[in-house]
DNA sequence: CTGAAAGCGCTAACAC
DNA sequence: GTGTTAGCGCTTTCAG
């Protein structure tokens, strides 16, 4: 391995110099930029990057800490941090707590100030405790694309308005004419997903508020993932049979939501709308594909990317909030009008 | 940040001595330990992994090179990938390459054998040069998944059978009583994908050799995603409506075939048989649920991190090859007898 | 414009 | 057992 050292001295320089002619600092002349060059191109020398990060006091990669990749969405998110990362010149640690807390934590003690300034965070399977503590070992970190705005979480944060995602779903059952809507929220009741059900009740207030009270015995809180979203929907349906549209806090289960009906003989959309919330590459793949309510996943991801490089930069004692962009409907074939009455 | 410094001073002792009680190494007295290790949880005090791996001459990270997370079979085998390394003390560097061969570049010029030791490569987007050039740089490289082991890569690889899986697939639909077999493979002619349309050849040949004379009109060579399954699908049965049955190289366009056949009205398997190769999760969540041969992902990424571990260690002139688990058949719902004569 | 020198935080021989 | 002494490869003042 060729170091810094070796170049300079095939080059007649100093490695300060060297280093200068590599990072375009300090004045250096034409010439010995050439000659400088040569040698680096000559000796096929690559800077190392752990010595430079020492010296330097900053590590050129990020963490990216996720629960699950069993969860569709986490990837797509991870791409986008990724590509984000590279375009500012930094690496991208995955870091993969398997749905438990002490990885998690254990990762943010290993890595946090030291490996990597930054820490993206995706999931709550850590306890904010840990986050802070990180942020006491000088660590940056950010917490994407956070839920409830009105419940700051104590560190700083990208927040996306998943309530409104949840009244823009319910909106649409409501324009197409459905009034009978059960409901499966990807979380416990209070949980990650709340929000979004929070902003289906608002929805459905302002049409009606006895919808509001049926809603009650008409929800169902499951895993956030197909299976969660199937056997919800049976489990409703054989309560509520009469019910024509499904409103899902999530994708994930929505596919699972697709199942049931089908396997119940269910025609979507004509028995039963179904729409979901996130818009991952699935929801287009479904059958029939899926309608949904998108949320900026890859702005979310670029932003949080930033607001990490910013902190990192300009560290502050109060935690930042960022809002990205509102969701936005995605008719499909999902949903459509109602047709019981 | 407090630092080893720091700690020792604290303790009364020298630097030397707090690492060693850190690190189990060199004899130290318990009751030094005590105090070593009481100043070290009153201050905080976390070491500082890069410093940590400039002075060890090697970094505590892998990466992971793949080309894009738009395939789903990536994040799986990422998933396994991080858990192999996580569970030997090492952190999964995840790069994109997107597609392009530059940023393979880039990528593996910067990192390898300075930001991590050891490089995982999913994908073939990488000049073949470009990953010996890594080596020369003092970096581990494995391919993972290799698929043609009668052409070894020259770098050291895991490879697995596909050939096989392409033969298992094949002898599936054939003791199913299918003849009229159409192929979807995903990649370019001779592409990475070539060995599991070898194996087809192999079993249709053993069975009747004149059914791979007519193969040939009956194969679609297409881009390795659903929508190039769909059209291949679309093209196929235009040309052979009687066809009963189609071989897809790879689960995530069979996804696509069975989107195209419901679109045309076919039933699945009734009237028409489809199989994959991988058994990547969403097989399983595919209406029907998809039939396809499986291929051990998380046995190849472990292997993978274990040789490129084995490779830093011993570093040997000649490449490796570590040959995975072979494929096995997964039958569900997307596979039938032929019913047409 | 270029060189000398100190130091990032830690490890690893080797003395004591 | 514990301390001393060099670095690891690079950046960065600060002289010259």
């Amino acid at each position: 391995m060729t170091t810094l050292n070796e170049v300079a001295r095939h080059a007649g320089v100093t490695p300060a110099t060297v280093s200068n002619v590599l990072r375009n600092r300090g004045k250096v002349g034409a010439a010995t930029r050439e000659r400088v060059l040569a040698s680096v191109a000559a000796l096929g020398y690559r800077p190392n990057l752990t010595a430079r990060a020492l010296a330097e006091g900053r590590a050129p990669t990020l963490a990216l800490m996720v629960s699950s990749i069993a969860n569709p969405f986490y990837p797509e998110f991870a791409l986008e941090a990724e590509r984000a990362a590279r375009k500012r010149g930094r690496f991208l640690l995955v870091c993969n707590t398997d749905n438990d807390s002490n990885v998690g934590s254990a990762y943010l003690d290993q890595i946090a100030g030291t490996l990597s300034q930054g820490v993206l965070v995706m999931n709550a399977d850590l306890h904010f405790d840990d986050l802070i503590k990180a942020q006491g070992h000088g660590a940056s970190v950010v917490l994407c694309m956070w839920e409830k705005p009105d419940q700051p979480p104590g560190v700083s944060c990208i927040a996306v308005d998943f309530r409104q995602a949840g009244r823009l779903a319910t909106q649409h059952l409501l324009d197409l004419g459905h009034r009978r809507i059960g409901a499966i929220v990807g979380c416990q009741p209070g949980g990650v997903q709340a929000m979004r059900y929070v902003g289906l009740v608002d929805a459905l207030e302002q049409v009606d508020p006895t919808l509001t009270a049926k809603l009650e015995h008409e929800t169902r809180y499951v895993e956030d993932n197909v299976e969660g979203g199937y056997a919800a929907t049976m489990s409703l349906l054989d309560a509520s049979p009469d019910l024509t549209a499904i409103f899902v806090s999530n994708d994930f289960p929505a596919l699972g939501v697709l199942h049931a009906a089908a396997d119940r003989g269910l025609r979507v959309p004509d028995d039963l709308s179904v729409i979901g919330i996130t818009d991952i590459h699935w929801a287009r793949l479904a059958r029939p594909a899926l309608t949904t309510v998108a949320v900026p996943t890859a702005q979310a991801a670029e932003m949080a990317v930033e607001l990490v490089l910013d902190l990192i930069h300009n560290p502050r004692k109060e935690p930042t909030t960022w809002i990205a962009d509102e969701p936005w409907l995605v008719e499909r074939k999902s949903t459509g009008p109602a047709l019981k009455t």
